[in-house]
DNA sequence: AAACAGTGCAACCGCTCTGAC
DNA sequence: TGTCAGAGCGGTTGCACTGTT
């Protein structure tokens, strides 16, 4: 014997509420209370489901209910529940007075994940994911457009887009350039190998995505590597820190790519030593390093999420508070961002 | 200006879980 | 222990709005 329907499906209207309807469930629910949401659409005189009662209720009409836009502290707060609680979305509405559930989820669906996507975070682990991230925009770019490079450029190494830039105004100079610097590292380390020129346009060819969103397969082996790291247990690696004049481009998309973890701990806030860890490496970003140097960090520490050591909610309320969606988009890697000199030449480097 | 595609959001559906009786 | 109502969730739909062609 299964459970009686909670209306008689061929009585009762769908679709948006009019403020007729809505005056009656205030009214009646003021009176009554909001109980027996079964009896309630037939007492109150709406030709409605309970259940649709209910979530109007409970979703739009209930006092308290807070509309518009989610301002950054919802949504940061959001990011960092979700990273504790999953989909649980009533336990983080709980946690945001006025918002409900289905708002917070229908949210989470339209604009934290696909943002999360775009930056290259797994909205499900909130764990940097390489072949999620859309380098390939990048590199595809018929011209290099200033703006959007400043856009990028809190997320990316301003090396790396210097690179980009170059590889699409002259990418015969830059394939020179690089097979030079491959040279001169195996110099320096000895052991590099030297990578044949075939395989290098094939890795690079600028018309050519570094990865396939939709397959999750990275295109090009050095990326595909760099996705393994990123994914998963990474423990200790080794950041090579040179100076673009000595650095394989190799090394310089790897300097890139390993600078996203630090986007998810400064999303979700980090410990004071985390903090300090940090600041020691994201110097390696900087556009003048000149220096050789060289630094090993855990991974374990950079990636470590709120479950085990929780953080104070807001802890990272530095992030510049705009309204645009621009400004929301980059407001995660904010405290990544570097200045770009009004006078950059991308040939600079070269 | 019109057609079309993309996007955001309110609302719904079907199902499961939980607690009261 | 079984039934029921409420609550919660994931997924989906339909519509209005906006941007693009």
């Amino acid at each position: 014997m299964g459970r009686s329907p909670c209306c008689e499906k061929n009585s009762v209207k769908k679709g948006p509420w009019t403020s007729e309807e809505d005056m009656k469930l205030i009214q009646y629910i003021q009176e009554h209370g909001a109980c027996n949401w079964r009896s309630l659409p037939k007492n109150a005189g709406l030709q409605r489901c309970g259940k649709s009662c209910r979530l109007r209720w409970t979703n739009y009409l209930r006092p308290g209910i807070k509309r518009g836009r989610f301002s950054f502290e919802e949504e940061e707060t959001i990011i960092q529940l979700h990273s504790v609680l999953g989909n649980k979305w009533s336990a983080i509405a709980a946690r945001l007075p006025g918002r409900t559930d289905n708002e917070i989820k229908n949210y989470w669906n339209t604009h934290i994940r696909k943002r999360l996507l775009r930056n290259g975070i797994d909205p499900v682990t909130h764990a940097p994911r390489l072949d999620l991230l859309d380098l390939s925009s990048l590199l595809n770019l018929p011209q290099i457009n200033l703006s959007h490079l400043l856009r990028l450029q809190t997320l990316l190494n301003p090396e790396a887009l210097r690179l980009a830039a170059s590889l699409q105004e002259n990418p015969e100079l830059l394939l020179t350039k690089l097979q030079e610097n491959q040279l001169f590292n195996a110099q320096l380390q000895n052991q590099t190998p030297v990578f044949q020129t075939d395989q290098f346009q094939n890795t690079f060819d600028p018309q050519t995505p570094l990865c396939n969103p939709s397959t999750d397969v990275p295109v090009t082996t050095s990326v595909s590597n760099q996705s393994h790291l990123m994914q998963g247990n990474m423990g200790q690696f080794s950041m090579n820190t040179e100076s673009l004049s000595g650095q394989t481009f190799q090394n310089n998309l790897t300097t890139t790519f390993e600078s996203v973890p630090f986007i998810e701990n400064f999303c979700f806030g980090a410990s004071d030593q985390k903090q300090q860890d940090l600041s020691e490496n994201i110097s390696f970003q900087s556009l003048n390093s000149g220096s050789h140097s060289s630094k090993n960090f855990s991974f374990d520490s950079v990636l470590s999420t709120p479950l085990s050591s929780p953080t104070p909610l807001n802890s990272s309320s530095t992030y510049i508070n705009g309204n645009t969606e621009d400004e929301r988009e980059s407001y995660c890697s904010s405290l990544l961002k570097f200045e770009i000199p009004e006078s950059l030449d991308f040939d600079d480097f070269m």
